[in-house]
DNA sequence: TTGTATGCGTTATCAG
DNA sequence: CTGATAACGCATACAA
């Protein structure tokens, strides 16, 4: 392996002069500054990257977990956090939340053995369950799609103001006996959307009734169990509000059977924006979340964090955005 | 940060008996260890990482590249990958593709001048194009889905068998006049699966006619087209096998539409077991792919290859499984 | 504008 | 069985 010492002879100069140079932290005259880049160029020399992180006391790299990377969501944020992270210089290295049980005090442990300068933690929607939180760690943190305690940064979907939307979108394009099917009661991203969708209803002189509301498990089952039990409850419903496009599908499916035609005697709305919700063969309106610029938001926040600077608002609210198609058409 | 001299101080011992007592590459009394260990955790001591890799000249870090992670194939394999280097005490650096125009040279370049130990890089399936392969690479190279001319080990699923079950599948179920929806002609996997799916046939005296084969571009929306194509050609097709379940689902659609009873008239067969085809309106039959053993065998394959041992078969073929749902049910 | 010398924290060689 | 010491490759304080 060529070494700084190797290019400083062949171009004949200290090698703290070769240093300098790629560094660029002092002046160096035309005529060395050429001949040295000659010599890196000529001998491919590459700074070792472990000498540089023990010396500097900084690996240039920052640490993603994904809570479960094979959940396209988890997966698309790290395109927006590698984006912004390469073009500062850092690399990332990467842990997943399966391989330590979902506990994320292991994997932060583990990340941080490695003497990271940031940590990035990005959660699936929908997920199981509470967060075991870690001990008092050293560097900066940034959060995607959960709020911890401790009063990390987070970047947040805006799910208060999506059920909002929600409730708008069915009002708007007819409907006026809509239910809610959503998720389990104890997660925030389906309560919270309830609540929009509450809101919007309210703000129409309209309630979202108790038995208008099927509380699944984000499941297309979910969405099939859900709508019967919704008619049978109240056979005028004329509108649908799923948590996810999977419960959407599946309501959809549901309503097929029963022979209530999607959109024209039931709008379904679904959340999320999942690759079959364009195809489906009553395409599915929904919600798409800018998973990259979340990725990206959040990774911008964490450099910053590394600077030093202070940032006020630790919770980043990400409007996520309608997508019409034909399951809502009016 | 609390150094191995400070555990030494703490213990009453030398740092060179620290080190042997934590890498257990020296007999060291009981006593002394116990008192190492015990300062080991007082401190919290965790060893620095880079002044390792200087010493050892091994970062113990595999470079992960992924071509588009955002795909939920390369996603899951990377569990796979991640759970046997992380065994084995690898750290996962992580570099994606679209960070760097698909230039998997320039990718290389990237993860290697941070000296890891080997690099797996995993494509997509379905994926754009031939890859701009790299310059010599001094470490060990697995590829995942993707043969590549210059005698990496590569692990890539065994198209061909698959399009041969497929055949002797749609078969089984009853159909006799079998069409193909495939990807563009130079993409392998397509092709492979078509030459699979006419041995099949031919071994039971039946040829893959031309007019009964319709080659689009993986998506939906080809589907759909191909399959009009396909009974427009030949209304009497009975089996479709679809290069991958988007096309299916798109072939259902279509069927659905043209008044074709699935599977009742027509038997559709899909590939990848993406998750929409478990509850599909007509669930869709399909093959599923071990991603994850796919990772965790390139990992392993890798890990061989950095211990030096010398592997003769290049390629590695895994089989994907049949997944019997409605759409081919007889 | 350039060069010399030191230390980052570890492991391993050598001596005891 | 244990300890002192050198070296890994770099960046910088200091000297010129």
């Amino acid at each position: 392996m060529v070494r700084i010492v190797d290019v400083a002879a062949e171009a004949g100069v200290s090698p703290s002069t070769v240093s300098h140079v790629l560094s660029g932290k002092r002046p160096i005259s035309e005529a060395t500054r050429e001949r040295v880049l000659e010599a890196v160029r000529r001998l491919n020399y590459v700074p070792n990257p472990a000498a540089q992180a023990l010396r500097e006391r900084s690996a240039s790299a920052i640490g993603f977990y994904g809570s479960d990377i094979s959940e396209t969501f988890v997966a698309r944020n790290i395109r927006g956090v590698e984006r912004v992270a390469r073009h500062a210089g850092y690399h990332l290295l990467f842990a997943s939340g399966i391989e330590f049980d979902y506990d994320v005090g292991r994997a932060l442990d583990f990340l941080h053995s490695r003497r990271l300068d940031g940590i990035i933690l990005a959660f699936a929607f929908n997920e199981t369950e509470p967060i075991p939180f870690p001990r008092g760690l050293d560097c900066p943190v940034v959060t995607i799609n959960r709020a911890v305690p401790e009063g990390y940064h987070s970047v947040l979907p805006d799910n208060r103001r999506g059920g909002y939307e929600a409730g708008r979108h069915l009002l708007e394009s007819g409907a006026t006996r809509i239910g809610f099917i959503g998720g389990p009661p104890n997660r925030p991203a389906s309560s919270e959307r309830q609540l929009g969708l509450a809101r919007a209803l309210e703000e129409h002189g309209l309630a979202l009734e108790e038995r208008r509301v099927y509380l699944g498990d984000y499941s297309q089952g979910s969405g099939v169990i859900g709508l019967r039990r919704l008619l049978e409850a109240d056979p005028g419903i004329d509108g649908v509000f799923c948590v996810n496009d999977f419960t959407a599908a599946g309501a959809i499916n549901a309503a097929t059977q029963l022979g209530r035609r999607v959109p024209e005697e039931l709008k379904v709305l679904g959340y999320d924006d999942r690759d079959f919700a364009e195809f489906w063969p009553v395409p599915i309106s929904t919600f798409s979340y800018p998973l990259e610029e979340m990725g990206q938001y959040s990774a911008e926040l964490l450099l910053s964090l590394m600077r030093g600077d202070s940032l006020p608002e630790l919770t980043h609210y990400i409007p996520s955005t309608l997508v019409r198609r034909r399951s809502t058409a009016s």
